[in-house]
DNA sequence: TGGAATGATGTTTTT
DNA sequence: CATCATTCCA
């Protein structure tokens, strides 16, 4: 009997049917095993699967308690779970509701990149300078409008809003969100955000599809529950309002997302909508040992928010946690690539035993080099992944654009891909014109006689040709499966010729990615078609699938390779051996979170997650040099290692003198590197002393900066006037706090601010 | 209009 | 140091 593999506590929350519940599990206690029992256990008791509804963090971990829980209860049954992320169970819904919010069926889903992409053309359309509006800033500010269900109008409305935007120096954000969001509309595309936001205007404008989801989804359960953010959080409250049989599992001293909306008071409120609800806390941990749980409890306890629980565990003690220190990242990444090999041999594990966690994606490169060296295999989650690719992209915008042939941001990237004459020109042409009448660049097109936008004959065959193509593809959409009709674009649009004709290797890597996409495309259709979705295989389904897909998703198959991913991506999984590198003060804590003591927390409570996904050894490095935009910059430990209770800690880089370069592979440096030490070794003034008090006349021009001191106040070109609040780092390194009234605080570093200075 | 050359600019973290 | 975007020339 399964529930037998459950404690006490365990059972009771995952044998809990009715009424409202919430689950505190602290890391590793097993929480997806009861969230797994919990479901298998209400289908065995005869609740109906296609009235559950339960909402994981990624789809991977979805598939993953999918295929459990079917193992218990069959796979037919299993399978109706309606299980995914919130983006995609949401997404689903949207596209069987479309009709609704006005939407056409195949809307698009825009990434990061095609959102900061018209931010940015909607700036420039207003006539704003993007130095000031960086459509990154504006998009963040607009996503964070959305995750708390801020309407464009009430954006504008609202005195603290514009309070802050005027502060900021952004005065007009206002008018490029309600602009944005007129040109998503239409293109028929929505954003991550919108899928939230607009579910819940389904769920609030409709009363009939309020009940009708409401009456559907007996049971919702939530994972992950401190990661919601407030758009989350109503839909949940709304949908379980009728039946109350809401559970959401979370464990607050692992929210990490808070930058991009969440919200911790979600786990708080849960008590004042549901006073009635049961709580379990899951303390025993099961993955790690004694040495890694304390170590993990005496750093989170350092943090002043917090739902007190005690972690601890049966395990063994284990190792204590080394710390090194190496000279530079380089040899970080030998350090490390190194240990794994040495205790891959040592005690005959798989590579898949091993992780390297990291705050920043940039990181990852020398430890990429060091592992390629000794020939390791590894698999890096996140960072450029293979849909983001340019090649690839270019090929799903075609794929988009057939689907939705008003999304603009498909359209413009492949309008001229490959070349066939449609330039900048034409394209601004169009642009006006588009905008004028208030419809997409393809309604231009579709019907030219209706739009005149005043282009030759030449370049209107051109564009009339294009149009004949996706049209073509159109026609063809119900009949192929994706496959199919993926094959068919890539070739009849001349991109596989074109990358084909490119022998360079970067060339053939392009062209083998395309290959890679079609197969994967090629799976997908052939896929068992879902009797609820018969129409799965098609290639909006499949535009679906993979718009949504969540780094840790993508999965080239049985293979045992060490991962490498931040410390975000690691969140849910555990490995036998854990490095966490880069353990350097500015990196980790980023230096974006030390500003106040809530960063901080955050980063505090990153830092427990990287600890935690350890099961028999961490083991933390750091570098005292690393480059970073091409600079050389000296680094400091982080105060996390000190943080931890020094018992758990093999604090071997204090001990062990100075750790130049393994002598085994001393020739790893580049050359600009060691040419870069010899000019620090001959030239004292540059390591040298800190220039506390200027000497006056010593002022050489390029080093007027060194003047600089705390207090000041200074000029810069594109900020304004600001004033000093610390400086550090020395000659060439020095670095200054400035705080601008324009755009609040900022770190620069002297060499490149040019700081005039105004005033002392 | 297209491509090459040059110059600015940026690093958290992600659905 | 990359990447990107803009600019400049054919």
């Amino acid at each position: 009997m399964y529930l037998e593999d459950l404690n006490e506590e365990q059972r009771l929350a995952a044998t809990h049917i009715s009424g409202p519940m919430m689950v505190i599990a602290g890391a590793g206690s097993g929480k997806t095993r009861v969230l797994t029992y919990r479901i298998a256990h209400l289908i065995e008791n005869g609740v109906d699967p296609f009235s559950i509804l339960s909402l994981t963090f990624t789809n991977k971990a979805a598939k993953e308690m999918k295929g459990r829980i079917g193992k218990i209860v069959g796979e037919l049954e299993s399978k109706n779970i309606w299980m995914g992320t919130f983006h995609s169970v949401f997404a689903r819904i949207l596209r069987i509701e479309y009709q609704r919010i006005n939407y056409p069926r195949e809307f698009t889903i825009y990434d990061a990149a095609d959102s900061k992409s018209l931010i940015k053309s909607v700036i420039k359309d207003l006539g704003l300078d993007d130095k000031i509006y960086k459509p990154s800033t504006v998009f963040s500010r607009i996503s964070g409008a959305k995750n708390n269900l801020i309407s464009p109008a009430e954006y504008a409305e609202d005195a603290d809003i514009q309070a802050e935007d005027r502060s900021s120096g952004r005065p007009r954000t206002a008018e490029i969100y309600q602009s944005y969001t007129t040109r998503c509309f239409r293109s028929g595309a929505m954003d991550f955000d919108d899928i939230l936001y607009n579910m819940n205007v389904l769920l609030r404008d409709h009363n009939d599809l309020l009940h009708k989801y409401q009456h559907r989804f007996h049971f919702i359960l939530v994972d992950e529950y401190q990661d919601t953010n407030f758009a989350q959080y109503l839909i949940i409250k709304r949908l379980g309002a009728v039946h109350e049989n809401v559970c959401v599992v979370g464990d607050d001293a692992q929210s990490i997302y808070a930058f991009r909306g969440a919200n911790i008071q979600n786990i708080l409120n849960f008590k004042n909508d549901y006073p009635e609800f049961s709580m379990y806390k899951l303390e025993q941990n099961y993955r790690s040992t004694k040495v890694i749980v304390n170590a993990a409890n005496s750093v989170i306890e350092k943090n002043k928010d917090q739902i007190q629980k005690t972690v601890w565990t049966h395990n063994p003690d284990g190792e204590r946690i080394l710390v090194h220190k190496a000279g530079s990242d380089n040899d970080e990444g030998y350090f490390v690539a190194h240990q794994i090999f040495e205790l891959k041999n040592r005690n005959h594990h798989f590579n898949k035993d091993f992780a390297i966690l990291y705050r920043t994606n940039a990181q990852s490169r020398s430890f990429e080099e060091a592992l390629r060296k000794l020939n390791i295999p590894y698999r890096i989650y996140g960072g450029l992944s293979f849909y983001q690719r340019k090649e690839i992209k270019d090929l799903i915008a075609y794929f988009r654009l057939t689907a939705n042939p008003k999304d603009e941001e498909a359209f413009r990237r492949v309008i001229n891909y490959p070349a066939r004459g449609i330039g900048k020109s034409t394209l601004d042409k169009m642009t006006v014109a588009a905008e004028e009448h208030g419809v997409s660049l393809w309604d231009l097109i579709e019907f030219p006689a209706q739009y005149p936008f005043g282009l030759g004959a030449a370049s209107m065959n051109k564009v009339a040709e294009f149009a004949m193509m996706i049209k073509g593809f159109r026609a063809m959409m119900e009949k192929k499966s994706a496959y199919d009709l993926g094959q068919h674009i890539a070739n009849s649009t001349g991109i596989l010729s074109d990358l084909y004709s490119d022998r360079t290797p970067e060339g053939v890597a392009r062209y083998e990615n395309i290959q890679g996409l079609l197969n994967g495309m090629k799976e997908f259709s052939e896929l068992d078609p879902d009797e609820e979705n018969p129409s799965i295989s098609t290639l909006s389904d499949f535009l679906i699938d993979i718009a949504l897909l969540t780094d840790t998703d993508q999965d080239d198959g049985d293979d045992d390779k060490i991962s490498l991913m931040t410390i975000h991506a690691a969140k849910g999984l555990e490995f036998p051996y854990v490095f966490i590198v880069g353990m350097e003060e500015n990196l980790f804590p980023s230096q974006m979170a030390l500003n106040s003591r809530e960063d901080l927390e955050e980063e505090r409570r990153l830092f427990y997650v990287a600890l935690t996904r350890a099961k028999t050894r961490a083991i933390m490095s750091y570098a005292t040099t690393r480059y970073r935009w091409g600079q050389l910059i000296f680094g400091d430990p982080s105060r996390f290692i000190m943080e931890v209770d020094p018992s758990f800690v093999d604090r071997s880089d204090l001990t062990g003198g100075p750790s130049g370069k393994s002598k085994l592979f001393g020739d790893f440096g580049s050359d600009r590197q060691k040419f870069f030490k010899k000019e620090i070794a001959n030239n004292p003034g540059i390591s040298g002393k800190i220039p506390v008090k200027p000497e006056s006349g010593s002022g050489v021009d390029g080093d007027d900066f060194k003047n600089i001191t705390a207090g000041m106040e200074v000029t810069h070109e594109r900020f304004g006037k600001g004033k000093v609040l610390s400086i550090e780092g020395e000659n060439d390194n020095l670095k200054a706090t400035v705080f601008f009234p324009s755009a609040g605080p900022k770190q620069l570093l002297l060499r490149f601010a040019r700081l005039k200075i105004s005033g002392v």
